[in-house]
DNA sequence: CGCCCACTTGATTAATATCAAATACTGTGG
DNA sequence: CCACAGTATTTGATATTAATCAAGTGGGCG
């Protein structure tokens, strides 16, 4: 199934055309190599990346080769919206895994959000929510600990896989090294392992390098202090009564 | 002079009948006190707000009360356009000094987006700039220590005060408290005093509470690791041959 | 004057980084 | 199937950064 589709009727749903269109965006799949830029910070660039399968990240780094990773994409997500009106990139994006992406070129992307106005409002909520994303990871930096910001992270991992259809039970494929999660979270490769083995031993998550075990998924959002609002998930779809929402 | 306009105008030039809609977008100003909240975390806004006067941020708070501090706004900066679709904010938006602000009603900022494209590519420039610094924020926050972390704001305070005309020197207004900068670097108030009183022996830059004095920018750059690109200034002036590139 | 803040200072502790070495895992060629 | 090389993970020891705690100091203002 269309993770884009899937992902957007969180927002709002569509009808059979506006399906047809979200499926058709564009044509060429194209195979990236794990840990492969795809657009590079100064770049100018012309279309749209959305990523059909594996892990991407965006990542900005300083002159002197410190990393961050400022977010990631799931299987669904759209790279870069904005790039209609900013005139270079302000961040790079990078494969961590093989990828699949396809290209939407600027025009298509303008005449379907022309023709579709749903699908215009659905495209800008989607950016928004990865905004909001950005924005609960400045807090996860700023104020949690190490073993929040993990627990925190993997609340949010589990919580969007599902969104898009990517795991149906407590476990999700995850086959990242831990040292992309030390440019995930600003913190040592060395302190990641460390916590990793805490988190495992309390019993709430496991983490092998390649799937993602949720054990105790409310133990784990009491650590996180995790507030599921940020995602706005369901919002589209509150008329439909089938959002939860916490106190 | 108007400071929506000059900052827009870093993205393009308008013509009289555009500026006169800028000016008139709100008619009541409205004062508010310093430390007090403009919008809540949950809430469900009507309106956008425009920053004419005193500095004002974005903040977003943990259930066990810390607080980080995500953004701040200067006069001329608008605070929620994205409220149109998403259905609740998902973070809370203060003053820290008195401020000054205007509330633009939905129907008319849609009004004046319909009819004048130039200022909604101006006002979605304006909100993908925000979106930039956030993500700087973030680099800042997991990469920079924390004395290259204040050197970094403060360089992006400087910048930011001088696009809108705030200072003509090397000073500027930053009537803040060191507990505030806490909340905005993620660091505990009485390292921030002690990094504080570090830059101001290294002499690259004073603050005392009240104002901000970059007494060396090119070293404060220098230690910040800045690269004015993410703020994204002048790309509209570029056929102007108005901007400054680094390297 | 005296109170209330904010700022400053010093001492101590806690969190995390760094360094270095050992172990485990993955894929490859024989 | 095994040996090996190259990575990734794990471990231990130590250093650094920043938080915390606690006690001043200083300034603005009723």
């Amino acid at each position: 199934m269309n993770a884009l589709v899937r992902k957007l009727e969180h927002f709002c749903s569509f009808n059979k055309e506006e399906r047809a269109v979200l499926d058709s965006l564009s044509e060429l799949p194209l195979v990236v190599a794990p840990r492969h830029d795809i657009i590079r910070e100064g770049d100018n660039p012309t279309g749209v990346n959305l990523i059909v399968d594996g892990y991407a990240v965006r990542y900005k780094a300083l002159a002197d080769g410190r990393r961050q990773i400022l977010g990631y994409f799931v299987p669904g997500d759209i790279c870069d919206l904005r790039v209609f009106i900013l005139k270079r990139m302000d961040h790079s994006i990078a494969t961590l895994t093989q990828a699949e992406i396809k290209t939407i070129p600027e025009k298509r992307v303008v005449e379907v959000v022309d023709r579709y106005p749903r699908i215009m409002r659905a495209l800008w909520w989607a950016t928004l929510v990865e905004e909001s994303i950005t924005r609960e990871w400045l807090l996860s930096m700023g104020q949690r600990t190490a073993v929040e910001r993990f627990a925190h992270l993997f609340c949010e991992i589990y919580h969007r896989a599902h969104a898009v259809g990517l795991a149906d039970g407590p476990t999700v494929r995850l086959p990242l090294r831990q040292s992309d999660l030390a440019e995930m979270t600003g913190l040592s490769a060395v302190h990641v392992n460390r916590v990793l083995q805490q988190l495992r031993k309390s019993g709430v998550v496991k983490f092998d390098g390649r799937l993602l075990t949720i054990v105790n998924l409310e133990q784990l959002e009491e650590i996180a202090l995790f507030d599921p609002l940020y995602l706005h998930m369901g919002e589209g779809r509150a008329a439909k009564g089938i959002q939860a929402k916490s106190a």
